[in-house]
DNA sequence: CGCCTTTGACCCGCGC
DNA sequence: GCGCGGGTCAAAGGCG
């Protein structure tokens, strides 16, 4: 699959559908929760709900060094189409795995992952993200700077990135434009 | 009525 | 071998 990353595909595609539907095209199911001693914010467990057998997962969680932010973090490859059309590109940013920023509290409380999912490939110090079969770990990606850095740190260096930061900055944007009562701080 | 969210407990893996 | 931390499963409740 070819690596069709463009942010201005945050489009919010409301899907009339329920409410579960997030942006990135596929429906999240929440199964578990889990609070990190990294990180005193509480971690969220998805999967993806649209197809049993699809081996996706989804780590969400605040990002410590501003907790107005999330990071979402995707695990493994969807084996099946995202719910419109959207979701297939960013079904091609997500197909391996990748950690974005969900815009903060934009929404209600729970429903935060409704938001929106940066590719941080858009922060060009990481360009190479889709490996054939090496690093489908984000982690991978973090070793490649210190076995010892963390998801939060490895956050923080990213953002210092002037090209993250515009990303980010547009991202967020994007998804206040989109979002029908925007409060961020 | 069905699906999703929430919370607690349990299990597995890793480090000391 | 023990302890700690992370991740997953299962049951109950709530909402659409």
């Amino acid at each position: 699959m070819d690596a069709h990353v463009d942010t201005s595909t945050t489009t919010t595609t409301t899907t009339p559908t329920t409410q579960k539907v997030v942006k990135d095209g596929y429906q999240w199911r929440k199964y578990g929760q889990k609070v990190t001693k990294d990180n005193p914010s509480p971690r969220a467990y998805f999967r993806c709900s649209m197809a049993p057998s699809c081996p996706v997962k989804k780590k969400v969680q605040r990002w410590m060094e501003d907790k107005r932010y999330l990071v979402a973090t995707y695990d493994g490859e969807h084996n099946h189409d995202a719910d419109c059309s959207i979701g297939r590109s960013f079904a091609s940013a997500n197909s391996s795995s990748m950690a974005g920023f969900l815009s903060p509290e934009t929404s209600n409380t729970s429903r935060f992952q409704s938001n929106i999912a940066l590719d941080l490939t858009l922060s060009g110090s990481s360009q190479e993200k889709k490996r054939p079969s090496s690093s489908r770990d984000p982690m991978e990606d973090y070793d490649h700077h210190n076995k010892k850095m963390k998801i939060e740190e490895y956050v923080a260096s990213l953002t210092k990135d002037p090209n993250f930061t515009t990303a980010l900055a547009a991202a967020v944007a994007s998804s206040i434009t989109d979002l029908p009562k925007p409060t961020i701080l």
